[in-house]
DNA sequence: TATCGTTGTGTACACTCGTACACATGGGAT
DNA sequence: ATCCCATGTGTACGAGTGTACACAACGATA
């Protein structure tokens, strides 16, 4: 076998385990699946995340680390000029507007914290991230309104199939800020 | 075998069903587990529900109705007097105070629309049985902000952990209101 | 009463899963 | 140069899964 010590092995281990929860979902995670969608051993797997569930924090965070950058890219959302609650509506349009799949992924893990309790700190972390990029536009209580409002409206559409209407949200979006 | 020609067996697959997701979550859920709960043959489920899809809208059609009492149980609600934000802040208070379980079933099986297309309608469903207990108390359009707005906090609570804060939802929900 | 179709039962098959464990390998400390 | 130990590999086991299918029981219909 010519790969040993590969040093980054952890981490493509972890972007496998990304693409199989968005192409089959976090039922379709197995160490085998991962291992088989990283090219490494079944033994690699288990050696590195213990359990699915390390896996699965392991792989939360790194997409909230991606769509952390994707907010910041926004310099819209900066401009101290600029309508929040329209910027937010644009953004959460756009994203949504993407390939189904990414959006499902980012939600299936964020949602998956409910059942398992050593996600929690990660959703929180996501959380306070979307809060950290608009402090400073408007105070923190409103902050947190904004997050859940954006949730509310992210989950109507995906789980009723209701389409988005971005003229709603921003409304909406508008109505919580003072 | 006595317990032949059994007209209730389909209804009490599925009120197992609905415990063992309480239980174990929407993972711990087969043919098997359900069988065992329901006390019946492991043929009798696959007879009864030809996929696991199948028994889980009828579980989530069932907790719905169970759900759509509870509101219409408010006869507050139904007040024209009453103050409706600080009405739906009592009720998720009440209801999140309940046991986690409970509350971690509703929310497991709505969720699991995300990846199962069968279970969207069901969510729609659950989606205006909330917009119709709130009909009339103010326009259609602010009805499903405050549906999203609910959705958005209390998975906030469930999903970071931070406890819920009824004084706190109140005052989002009433920003909603024009 | 004879027949038929719905409902219920038991069992077996092929498959995937997590886990464990013995063994290989080679970088870095001594 | 030698040894240690983190890292990597291969394989096997038992448990649990969906599915299929032959058979049993009984209500209804003729």
């Amino acid at each position: 076998m010519t790969r040993r010590y590969d040093p980054e092995r952890r981490g493509r281990i972890i972007d496998a385990a990304i693409r199989v929860v968005g192409r089959s979902g976090i039922a379709g995670l197995s160490h085998r699946t991962v291992a088989a969608e990283a090219d490494v051993p079944l033994g690699s797997t288990t050696y590195h995340f213990t359990s699915l569930d390390e896996l699965l924090v392991a792989a939360l965070r790194q997409v909230n680390e991606t769509f952390a950058a994707y907010l910041q890219e926004s310099r819209t959302l900066a401009d101290p000029e600029c309508d929040v609650a329209a910027e937010l509506a644009r953004l959460m349009g756009d994203w949504l507007a993407g390939e189904r799949t990414g959006v499902e992924l980012e939600y299936e893990l964020y949602l998956a914290a409910l059942r398992r309790p050593a996600l929690r700190p990660v959703a929180a972390e996501w959380c306070d991230g979307v809060a950290e990029a608009l402090a400073g536009r408007t105070d923190p209580v409103t902050v947190r309104a904004l997050v859940a409002m954006m949730d509310g409206l992210c989950l109507q559409a995906l789980l009723t199939g209701t389409p988005y209407d971005e003229e709603y949200a921003r409304e909406m979006l508008a109505r919580l800020i003072p």
